[in-house]
Formats: structure tokens, C-alpha cells, sequence
DNA sequence: TTGTATGCGTTATCAT
DNA sequence: ATGATAACGCATACAA
């Protein structure tokens, strides 16, 4: 058996199939009797409008298209949940897809959802231009495009994230105010947001007038966690236990700071008496880490939803918006056992 | 501007709508020249054929549903990668959707689903017999249905997931060989695979003549971190610090084991050297804890690949199936620190 | 080799 | 208050 469709409705009920689309849609043309005849065996049967055949109709598909890196990351998935949140107070669902940071899977992500017919698009993209001119195409289409977390991207449209610099600056004021002055800030190969958040290490460094070395700054390919705990333990194993020239660590994302502190139990260095260690990460985790780990956490959960917000906002807008914002939401500061 | 269609390039290049639907399709009908062209404009003018009329048309979406708890779980998402992976090999792509572990809103999952014609779907599902009625009614209607990780569901369908009970058995076993034998077994409350891990641990304990202690058996609520810290810490202060009566901790999920280190290192106990700890884990943060953590380890990418396979296998086959496998792959055990 | 006609399941316009 | 008809974009049986 396969599904039911209006005109299964309409020859059992012995009605047209307008009249029972109508009924459906509880309009003023339907006697209430019809009405109530046609909705209750609808429920019986089960019936679910076919979406498809509807948004081809009405040429809206009340579908959301979403992507991003890659979902096995708990600040992504974070973020997916606050889109889902955001989405479920409305008519549209979402669809996610992953570019797992390829420009060329980025694309084919987009051509997937075109050809899903999507009302709006929000990416947070592979590069600063990644795929700008099928993001323009997009624009021009009338699908309005919204940028989440790489807010770094060229494209002249609303975006969300966080601000990474007063992220960096924080954290890295902190570890000044605990009297270090060595601070090793290990960041991301390609990384969008690793240049806003040197400038507020640097910043800070500045504002405590410790001149910033060349020594102390150090980026490592971050998908390749061999290579990445290669690149970690040369750089303690000469600056540090070589020449004492370490006495924090500031970490840029989630998956190095974690390393890191892998790594420093293996070699013994004791944290925080040894090196301090804080990092942007927003893995639940830190919590249970030994020593618990001092973060800077992002509002990943908001940045999903005003996103879908402010996606939803433009869609249902009749006249096209050409001045964009970017919204930057501030960081948190968490300070636990590793630093201090 | 809107998209491009058919009938704008065969309007553009004063040809009929089907000739340009079959030189697209390459049919063997068309002539190289006519081809070309009508390719060549396609291509220039980025048209991709709108995915919601074409499977109206077909009657079959080349889509298929996924449903999970929750994506922000690392072992979830870890299947999700699976899948996706295997499905890239495929015409079929994916729609995913969260129950958050509520048979409510896994119910309204497999309603969107459905309207949007999905040709199969893939389920782990929020309990042993949750919409096991809509389940049956997508498999009538030959949509065929696959379960992964929770297997103990009631529906008679494949099913794809590990063997909880090895698992359980194995990391137990472990244990003992380390010389414990005052082991607590801390497992979450409503968990679908609970009873086998449970069994399995029993399992061992027998084989190696421990006899099953009430007091080394607790369930935690652990969608509640709060609550599930609070229980934690009053069996640990109340058999270990009180009566000394632990001597390791095997740990049913990843959350319940990452927070029993946090508290054990909060409560100063040592692991290993007081207290052993291994658990079911997927997250690749367990190398980087300290102590690294022991883990067994649940092949969920594999999960995801083989589940997504043998739901396309079942999609294209012509006569129905009746009779179901149930998989279980085998977990792998990796000993860290924390248990030696 | 190309074109015409039809229908997938819906909604919407226009009769009745 | 209800029904007949057309159209959304595509694929296909059939006609030319």
C-alpha cells in the first residue's frame, strides 16, 4: 500500500479534490460538516500532505539549508542545536549538510540544496571567499544567505559569530594577571578566526607592555592530530624543558588545547604549576578534565539560533534588504584549575 | 531572477522541453550535436533541475531520513560521519533529524520525513518500542526501515549495532586481570543498551567467581549533569572514602565516565593507583585526559557505513524482505592509564 | 531525431 | 458550498 493522497480522500469520501484541500486547510468556503468529515478521516488514515508536491506549487519550500564543517565538533553540533531550537518555534525544518572544510564539497552542498528548492541558506564557510560567487548567485535568486561562526567571509551579507579578539584578549589577560609573561599561544593552520584572535593575544601583550616573540606563536594543521602532537611536543620539548621559556599556554580551538593538555601529562609537566594552560574550547568536557580546564566559551547555542532568526527574518521580508550587520556575541571567560 | 528550468532553455534555444530533458539525461535518442548544446547552455547557465519536481515525477526522492537522539554526543555524531561517507558514494542524500529522547518529537520526525517522501529511513530510537506502530506503517507502505545502535527496539527489521554485552564483558574482565575485584558498575537510568552491558559485566564478575554486589550497581539520570554529579559523589564519599569498599569503576557512556574522573580528581582520589577507571567512550578526547582514559571503544563510524549500505540494498530491492539480520559489531578495548 | 501530451499531488482561480 | 481546471518542473509514452 502506498501513501494517501487527497484524491484517495476524495473518491472514498465522495467529494472533489479541491473540496477536501480546502477542508484541510480549514477554509471559510467549507461547510463545518464537510470540514469535520474530511479532517477526521484524514487523521484516521494518517494522512500527511506530500511536501514536495506542495512546495512545487507554491514554489516555497518552508525548508532551511544548513552547512557546515563538520558535525563531529562539539562547537558545531552546539550551534546545530540552536538552529534546531530556533527552528522548531516555526514552519521551516532544516537540512544539514558538511562540508568537512573542502571547497569543493562546499559546492556540491550548495548544488543539493538549490536543487532542494531551499528558502534560505546559512553556512559557515570553508575560507574567507569560499565559494562567494554561488553565495552572490544564491543572493540573486532571492535566497538570502546567512554567515555563522567564520564570520571572516567576504560575502556582503548578515553574519554571526563571536568576537574572537576580546575572546583572546581575555584569556590571555588573565594569564598575565597570574603573573605569567612566557605565554605560548598555539593556534590553527587555515583557521578563519586564528588572526582575530592573535591580534587580541597581542593586544594584551601590548597593554601589558610584554613585548610579543616570535617563539611564543606557533600553527599546526589541526585535522591531522599526528602531525599535531608532533608540532606540540618539539615546541615544549625545546622552549620549555630545553629553556624554561614557557609558562602558559593559550590554546585556539578546542581540539588543540585538549592535546596539549594530553600532552603535557605525558611528558610530566604539571599544570598549572608548571605551565599554565587556558583555550577556546567549548567541549563539556573541561569540567571533567584533570586539572579542569579555564576556557573561553562561545555562545554556541546562540549563535545558532539568532542565525536562524535573523534567516527567518529576511525571508519573510517582501523587499530585499541591501545594509547587513554583523553581529559579533561576546565570549565567556571560565576559570578553572589549570590556570591557576 | 529566479532558476532556471527546462522550459527556459528550450525556450532559449527554440527546442521542446522533452528534447532538452533527454539531452540532459543523455538519452540515446538525441543527437551529439543537439546535446552538446543543450549541455553546454546548461552548464553556463548553472541549471540544476529541481529536485522536487523530478522525484514527484519518479515517485521516489533518492533521500533518505536519519533519526538520532541527539547530534551534540560524540558517538552520534561519529555515526552521522558513517553514514554520510557511505551515502556520498550513492545517489542518496540525507536528511537528519533529533528526538532529543522524546518519543513525541521522534513521532513528528518521521511525520516530516515522511511528507518529504524519504525512500527509506534509519532510526536509533528513544526506547525499546517507541512509534513502533509508524514504523510498521513506513515499512507497509515499502519504506524500508533500519535500526541502529539501540537494537533491542521491538520491530522486526534489520538492525545494526555493537555487541554491548562483549563490550562490557571484555572491559570487566580487564579489571579483574588488573587484580580488582571491588568493582561499580555506574550505568545510566532509561538506557537501551544498559541491560546487556549490565549482563555482561555480571558475566565476567561469575566467570572469574566475584560474587554481584547490589552496592556496586548504580543508575544515574544522565541527561541531568547536576543530578548525575550529585549521585556520583555520594556512592563514591559514601563506599570509597567511608568503607573503602571500591577498588575501580567500569562506566556505561561516555558522559557518565568523563564526569566520574572530574569528580574523582574534585575528591583528590587517585586513578589508577586508588581507583581504576574505564568506560564505554567514543569521545577522542579520552587520550587526552589525565590519565588518559580506558576505553571501549564503539566502531560508530563503521555502524553508520554498514547501516546506510544495507538500507540502499533493501531500497532497490524488488521483492520485499522478510526475514531480518540483527549485527552486532565487536567493540575494541584500548587500556590507558586510567586502569593500569 | 524531435515534439506533443500526460501526470506526479498539490494549491488556486474560476465556474457552478 | 462545491467542483472543474490549470499550473508548478520534470520525465516519459507515444506521435510525427
Amino acid at each position: 500500500m502506498s501513501r494517501t493522497t487527497l484524491k484517495d480522500i476524495a473518491l472514498e469520501l465522495n467529494i472533489s479534490v479541491s473540496t477536501v484541500s480546502k477542508a484541510l486547510s480549514d477554509s471559510y468556503e467549507i461547510s463545518e460538516a464537510t470540514k469535520k468529515m474530511v479532517q477526521e478521516y484524514a487523521k484516521k488514515h494518517n494522512f500527511h500532505p506530500n511536501k514536495l508536491a506542495r512546495s512545487l506549487k507554491i514554489g516555497k519550500s518552508n525548508t532551511i539549508g544548513v552547512i557546515v564543517s563538520n558535525i563531529s565538533n562539539t562547537f558545531v553540533s552546539q550551534i546545530l542545536d540552536g538552529i534546531q531550537i530556533a527552528s522548531q518555534q516555526t514552519v521551516y525544518d532544516i537540512i544539514f549538510m558538511q562540508s568537512r572544510e573542502d571547497e569543493r564539497i562546499e559546492k556540491n552542498c550548495i548544488d543539493v540544496l538549490k536543487m532542494r528548492g531551499i528558502d534560505g541558506l546559512m553556512i559557515a564557510p570553508v575560507s574567507f571567499d569560499s565559494n562567494i560567487e554561488e553565495l552572490k548567485a544564491l543572493i540573486k535568486a532571492k535566497i538570502p544567505v546567512i554567515i555563522f561562526d567564520r564570520i571572516n567571509h567576504a560575502l556582503d551579507t548578515f553574519k554571526v559569530g563571536v568576537n574572537n579578539f576580546q575572546g583572546a584578549y581575555s584569556a590571555t589577560q588573565h594569564l598575565i594577571q597570574r603573573g605569567k609573561r612566557r605565554i605560548l599561544h598555539i593556534t590553527g593552520k587555515n583557521l578563519g578566526v586564528a588572526q582575530e584572535r592573535l591580534n587580541g593575544f597581542k593586544a594584551a601583550l601590548a597593554d601589558a607592555a610584554i613585548p610579543f616573540d616570535e617563539k611564543h606563536y606557533i600553527e599546526c594543521s589541526f585535522n591531522n592530530t599526528a602531525e599535531l602532537d608532533r608540532t606540540i611536543k618539539e615546541i615544549l620539548t625545546k622552549e620549555y624543558i630545553e629553556h624554561k621559556n614557557i609558562d602558559a599556554i593559550f590554546g585556539a580551538t578546542d581540539v588543540i588545547t585538549t592535546r596539549t593538555l594530553g600532552i603535557l601529562a605525558e611528558l610530566q609537566i604539571e599544570v598549572p604549576a608548571q605551565i599554565a594552560v587556558i583555550g577556546f574550547s567549548n567541549t563539556q568536557i573541561a569540567a571533567s578534565l584533570n586539572p579542569a580546564l579555564s576556557t573561553v566559551v562561545q555562545p554556541a547555542t546562540e549563535i545558532g539560533e539568532l542565525a536562524t532568526k535573523k534567516l527567518i527574518e529576511t525571508i519573510n521580508r517582501t523587499r530585499p534588504v541591501h545594509e547587513f550587520e554583523t553581529i559579533e556575541l561576546p565570549t565567556q571567560l571560565i576559570i578553572r584549575k589549570s590556570s591557576l
